[in-house]
DNA sequence: AAACATCGCTAACATTCGTTAGTATATTAT
DNA sequence: ATAATATACTAACGAATGTTAGCGATGTTT
């Protein structure tokens, strides 16, 4: 049998936690069940654990594999010597590109986050707050600077994240305008509802 | 026994749903048990069927009462005689309101109606497709006006309408600005990210 | 070729789930 | 008081759940 790669390029195991986060998707994390997942894969609900330790693991998978990705793009943003408004805009784009391009992944990271068991789902919580505060830390330059209107920061980051999880109706909807035009319509609105005029 | 009413002017089967909405909000629909359910009511789990004819009854009620408010608010400010914008902060503050002051219903008609069974299910997303159709209506009227920057609307009605979900941070945060203040800041950025200028 | 690791299968497990049946008791209406 | 209604209880059901044990086949390493 295919000792690490199947012809995907792609380890077994990557392959069951991609068609998990499609299921975990579509249906929550609690309602997808194994057997719906090895069915999705091709396989005996037990052949499963030949590769996964449990259900509950391949959602840490995801929510963690996604956490990281914002975090280090944070740490990369904050590096840079430019406006708070650009490096708001260069969040606001890198969340809306992993919403269109890593849809199933962030979308579940997003909304199924709840089900992780301690430690990790502590450790999970402080991430998301850490990040949100460094985001709104980051506003409250702009706001010092009078770049941006005077508005809570925490208020304002909070609409910011939950907007862009709005791209999951994007995703579902028949007629869609194009990944392009929908990245730049939020910018136009979430930018131009922080900035001072 | 309490024939009616319960010494809080509740029937006892809207305790059952008041209780389920904390409980699906908490833990999600299909994780809150009605054995959960039951012990939040103080009683026995099959005692609820003497109320409620079944789990997904209670999801019903509690998407469909939801979705009724806000269909019977759009019907209102559709029919006001002010411009667009005017329509829009008023829709927008309405469900600010919503969400704070009945969060957990509104929460949980937000998140847990994937878990409706036809022919409520259809009947449901219809609701919200067509609601959604008509905000993005009121939208476009603006933007012929000029009052609202040429953006498109179907995006611009899921950004808003996501962003305000956020307040269910706003809910567990600890140290919360006042509802108000809540409500001033997210009209400020979300009118703000919408008007021409 | 022998030893070993990988990986899929069948069968089964203990739990938990929503729900029903049947019964007893308390309240209200006549 | 008596009948009717409402509502709580115990017990149990069948179905679905995540997971484990054990086996056999296939592939890799020596």
């Amino acid at each position: 049998m295919a000792r690490i790669k199947t012809e995907n390029n792609l380890t077994r195991k990557e392959v069951i936690v991609s068609k998990a986060a499609t299921l975990f998707r579509e249906k929550g994390f609690k309602a997808a069940s194994m057997r719906d997942l090895a069915e999705a894969v091709g396989v005996e609900a037990a052949s499963l654990y030949n590769h996964i330790k449990s259900k509950t693991e391949i959602l840490h998978e995801l929510c963690f594999s996604v956490a990281n990705r914002f975090l280090h793009k944070i740490d990369e943003v904050e590096a840079e010597q430019t406006s708070a408004i650009d490096k708001i805009e260069k969040l606001l784009r890198f969340h809306i590109n992993e919403m269109i391009h890593h849809y199933e992944e962030v979308y579940v990271s997003d909304r199924e986050w709840k089900h992780l068991s301690d430690p990790y789902l502590s450790n999970f919580q402080n991430q998301r707050r850490i990040y949100r505060k460094r985001f709104a830390a980051i506003i409250e330059v702009g706001i010092a600077d009078h770049q941006i209107k005077k508005i809570d920061a925490a208020t304002a980051v909070l609409i910011m994240l939950h907007a862009i999880s709005g791209i999951e109706s994007w995703h579902r909807s028949t007629q869609k305008i194009t990944a392009e035009e929908l990245e730049e319509n939020m910018i136009s609105i979430l930018v131009g509802g922080l900035v001072n005029r």
